[in-house]
DNA sequence: GGCCAGAATGTAAACGTTTACAATCAAATC
DNA sequence: GATTTGATTGTAAACGTTTACATTCTGGCC
């Protein structure tokens, strides 16, 4: 039964006939109290129905058990598979998380200072690009040591000191191209991300290096800036269909794009993948049911999630883990399905 | 620039020479202060970097500025909407959000225990049926108020005097159903959600109260409970095209069931809505990109969030909010788009 | 100039823990 | 039995605020 009691640890002494010191020491560090006595507190603990005071502790200890996760947009379905694997990972360690969204970024940038200087947080875990605030985070860690984890986003070499998690974009997105490629596509366009994200100038870089490799050219007007949303999607795959030399593949930066890809697509008339492949990344829950279903990257992204929120656990705990700042690189794979196939025939 | 200072009150004191209760008077009560002395202590602030330790503050006040929202899953994009305006209040209310899924139920009780229990939020909003943990839930309120708003879900008999918003379930099932009887189908089918969900209840009391006026049968077979899943959905989809009585069209308790659904029935090879239309609820983002585009109904989701998180805060700020417990109903809308024609002739 | 009222400020307690240190206890050793 | 030792417990300070209450200003009034 929940129970909202005001009583402190002061009752339980008393009723334990012991000093709050021993109380306390039965909840912290049982080993370190006799038995009997243990038994007596247990006993006081239960008649009371006492819980020590959490704000108490976290005043007292100056650690407040949470963390926070500060990420593009929480209605990403990829995010929502990777925050699962923090809260699994959160829950076993004993952390609450928040959440906040850098897409309203203004207002964003304070909150985090204001979250980094009461310490509300025992840290950070970013899956954001953090260009607004980047410089800000960086001097705050500079000055003292507030544990962060990037998760997800590559990191730019200013930032490389931080712990990172993530998969190899470059590499995925190269696999992703030349699988385009090998289905006989030479016509391949990209729709990326925000600029601001480095995450997707990696995948934009695979994609270019697998492009020359086959020693393709690509168009002007074939890479097209979106925004990660179905809307930005939508535009970019406007224009693609537009273009002179109208590609016959579309990579998308990640799967939400894809899905606004393959609505634009369709107004158009055209099918998919007959008239056009569709190449995503990230394999949302969405993928596999989208009409056809959709060949993408698929992003360990629950592991991606518990690996950052046990690192961040490991810097929390080690008081600064600035130590062992290598790139924890997680595999993804390329899920093959039916919305991609050879190019049509002109 | 963000500064981990450790400056206390007591530093700023010494440098303006006043005392830490003046310090503290500038910051929560400026206006009882000498503007001269202000001043100083404004000047003080700036040259030490003091910010207040939250920690402490939270702990001497016995507030936390943070709610928690307790939501079935906050993968479905229905939720991410309603999120956001919550997010959007609370930063105007100057609150932090925690956030928990109930989706792995058994931990999530003893999480909202802890958090109820050592104070750590200073309310709830529960947008999630509450069956688990109601009854402790409830006992905690009995016993000391800690508040709760409910939003989205409607309330079950014995938890009405929680103060909750949302749309009216019934009034808006009974319009999709008529408005697919309208379109001239007899053969109507529902895929509700949850049994432990009133919410999915009123909905499917609204769709039954449409047929009875309409004087059809509904079938043995044709009301099919799922998770509110797409898995939940593909099954359940699939079992309807198996029925004897093959319905002309699916009424689904939420739009990520719809997604589902209409994956199964292209799989049949089934045309929508030429061969079977598909109605949805809620209107998630999706909705409009889907193919063909899902006809379905509108909730205000963000216009729901802020409310319910504005309630949440007067309830918290008054102490004990629960004078105002009348449901706040806000209003639906039918979206018609392209999912539901006539039903084909045979 | 003395007095008063109200404004401004200071003093100190309190919030519920944790923890260094001191004190006590019990058992083992001589 | 005295001494030592280690285990167990108690005492009290500390964490950084807020705030009731006491004190000191300040300026206006007689």
């Amino acid at each position: 039964m929940i129970n909202l009691s005001e009583v402190s640890i002061k009752e339980v002494a008393k009723l334990a006939g012991v000093s709050i010191a021993t109380v306390s020491r039965c909840v912290n560090n049982p080993e370190r109290v006799k038995e009997q006595t243990r038994l007596k507190v247990q006993e006081a603990i239960m008649q009371t129905g006492y819980t020590p005071n959490t704000l108490a502790q976290s005043f007292r200890r100056g650690r407040t058990q949470m963390v926070m996760v500060v990420l593009p947009s929480v209605g990403d379905p990829f995010f929502t598979r990777v925050m699962r694997g923090i809260r699994i990972a959160a829950r076993a360690k004993r952390y609450s998380i928040m959440i906040d969204e850098t897409q309203f970024n203004t207002l964003t940038e304070d909150e985090i200072g204001a979250m980094v200087v009461s310490k509300q947080a025992d840290g950070i875990i970013l899956l954001a690009a953090l260009s607004p605030f980047g410089n800000q985070v960086l001097s705050a860690k500079s000055q003292r040591a507030l544990p962060i984890v990037v998760g997800c986003e590559v990191l730019s070499p200013e930032l490389a000191s931080f712990p990172s998690v993530h998969i190899d974009n470059v590499a995925a997105a190269i696999e992703a191209t030349e699988f385009l490629l090998y289905k006989g596509h030479t016509k391949i366009a990209f729709i990326q991300g925000e600029r601001s994200s480095l995450l997707t100038k990696d995948r934009e870089f695979g994609y270019r290096a697998a492009m020359k490799r086959a020693e393709l050219p690509i168009e002007d007007g074939w890479v097209v800036e979106g925004r990660m949303t179905l809307a930005g999607a939508i535009q970019a795959t406007r224009e693609l269909l537009n273009h002179a030399r109208k590609p016959t593949a579309i990579f998308c930066a990640n799967d939400e794009m894809a899905i606004g890809c393959y609505h634009e697509i369709k107004a158009a008339g055209l099918r998919i993948p007959e008239d056009i492949s569709v190449m995503g990344f990230d394999d949302i829950r969405y993928a596999e049911v989208m009409d056809p279903p959709l060949t993408t990257i698929f992003q360990p992204a629950e592991e991606i999630g518990e690996r950052v929120m046990y690192r961040l656990c490991r810097a929390i705990e080690d008081g600064n883990g600035d130590g062992d700042s290598q790139p924890e690189i997680v595999p993804h794979k390329l899920i093959v399905r039916q919305s991609v196939s050879s190019p049509p025939k002109d």
